[in-house]
DNA sequence: ATTTTGTTATATTAGCTATATAACAATTTT
DNA sequence: AAAATTGTTATATAGCTAATATAACAAAAT
């Protein structure tokens, strides 16, 4: 697995695996259709509490991305299934004011706050083949 | 004061605090050099107590945002003392990362990201006046 | 039939948030 | 100079979340 867990980290364990998932799934290196680990099996990887993992899938299951079948596994919801709500854009945009907020306090300016935007959407658009 | 506390929210009262000061700031309300309340009436004023306004202040110095005078006052740095560290621009892509990946992985595009930080930016940037 | 799966329940530990009081010493105001 | 105000420090408490640990259950997969 691709996941790497900071056990220091102010960042929750559960949100930490939740973020990686999201970023494998955007990098490409996991496709809708794929089934992720099982809790048990994932927990044993990290080195984490079964519990733990659970609660992440869960949460990626509230924000639309995998569907969890009781008793049987999680597989990644395809890009169709998944629409974007304009709830979830309002979401989205109340997360990012924040950030924004404080980027134009310290004196970052739109474009620079857009170049990094930018690159982080790069970064993970374009797969690490080759490169 | 322009602050409003949520207590039912997940946010943590002094974030909020915190988060509102940098938008009275970013907004033009208060500008470098003024001296925000003290943590006892501003604590007064908001009906909480003055160990969390206090938590709050500290934030902001720790941003780099105002400077405390112990056992003086607080005042807001100019935007000159203010350099944008690329600790900081770091710290920004940092916090920028999983939302914009969130967006992603929802099936927003770059542009509808950019849309919503450019709103944000503006929202602010115009003061209320008039409108 | 056996193993694996997510689910549910209970319990414990640790850390953070928030409040409450109190006292201290430096600064500011009167 | 005296009084009030200020941030600082300390201690204590309550509530919540995160994380772990065990255990058992029933459905699904092998």
């Amino acid at each position: 697995m691709f996941i790497q867990i900071e056990p220091q980290s102010d960042v929750p364990i559960y949100q930490q695996v939740t973020q990686q998932i999201m970023e494998g799934i955007a990098r490409g290196e996991m496709k809708p259709g794929d089934t992720l680990p099982s809790v048990r099996n994932l927990a044993a990887d990290l080195g984490v509490n079964m519990h733990t993992v659970n609660k992440s899938y869960h949460e990626l299951e509230e924000k639309g991305i995998i569907t969890i079948r009781a008793k049987s596994g999680a597989i990644i919801r395809s890009t169709e299934e998944r629409v974007l709500t304009p709830e979830q854009l309002q979401q989205i945009e109340k997360s990012l004011k924040p950030i924004v907020v404080e980027g134009m306090v310290l004196g970052a300016t739109s474009d620079q706050i857009e170049h990094m935007m930018k690159k982080v959407f790069s970064d993970l658009q374009i797969p690490a083949e080759g490169v």
